[in-house]
DNA sequence: AGTTGGATGGTCT
DNA sequence: GACCATCCAACTG
């Protein structure tokens, strides 16, 4: 079994958040957005990438959350093979040289193997095939648990169960505008050595 | 250490 | 036909 921390988010809003992709009402990609809370939504990105969204708010209101990263604690190997799948299925250039793609892996710090939206779901084998699961059923092939309910005032630093949590501004929504592209919605456990960027120093 | 460009294909205008 | 909620290699300095 897999299993991580996540150590990363990003809130993504409905209709009324520019930079989500429930911006411009439902579509064929975006229909688990609007479904219940608690399922997963998988979109595809860049043509290769996966990245996984836990929907957070009522039926109907598209709202999300983006697991940016997590902080691997059983399986690491696994997830290192799952990384070496996933680069030989969607790379060609891996696949002509599968011995430089597994090189390359095992040279990747067991921290860092889930350090970024699309590496989550290559270490964890998330596809589409995933989209609108159910991640709070016990027992689901794929599953939150443990969520500890916290509160985060924009900007601020709050004392989590894991330590501070630091809100930042979302990453790659600068095309948004403002205000969407300032928002503090990003939030990252200080100090995890897997997050897809560090902390900004300062505030 | 930081920057740039290529990979890669479904989805939406 | 353009746009990506990305990652990595190959540069620069």
């Amino acid at each position: 079994m897999r299993t991580g921390r996540i150590v990363e988010v990003e809130a993504y809003g409905g209709a009324d958040d520019r930079a989500s992709h429930a911006r411009s009402g439902r579509t064929r990609r975006n229909g688990a957005m609007f479904g219940p809370p608690g399922h997963a939504y998988v979109y595809r990105v860049y043509g290769m990438h996966h990245c996984l969204n836990v929907v957070t708010g009522p039926e109907g209101s598209a709202s999300a959350v983006l697991v940016r990263a997590v902080e691997p604690l059983e399986g690491v190997e696994r997830m290192r093979r799952a990384r070496l799948e996933r680069s030989v299925a969607t790379s060609r250039r891996d696949q002509a040289d599968e011995g430089a793609a597994a090189r390359r892996l095992a040279a990747v710090p067991a921290d860092r193997l889930a350090a970024g939206p699309a590496l989550v779901c290559a270490a964890f084998s998330i596809d589409l095939a995933d989209d609108g699961l159910d991640l709070l059923r016990d027992r689901a092939p794929l599953r939150i648990a443990g969520a500890a309910p916290g509160r985060n005032r924009p900007g601020a630093r709050t004392r989590g169960p894991d330590g501070t949590i630091i809100a930042t501004t979302r990453i790659g929504v600068e095309p948004a505008g403002e205000p969407w592209a300032s928002l503090p919605w990003r939030f990252v456990l200080a100090g995890s050595p897997s997050l897809s960027r560090p902390a900004p120093a300062g505030r």
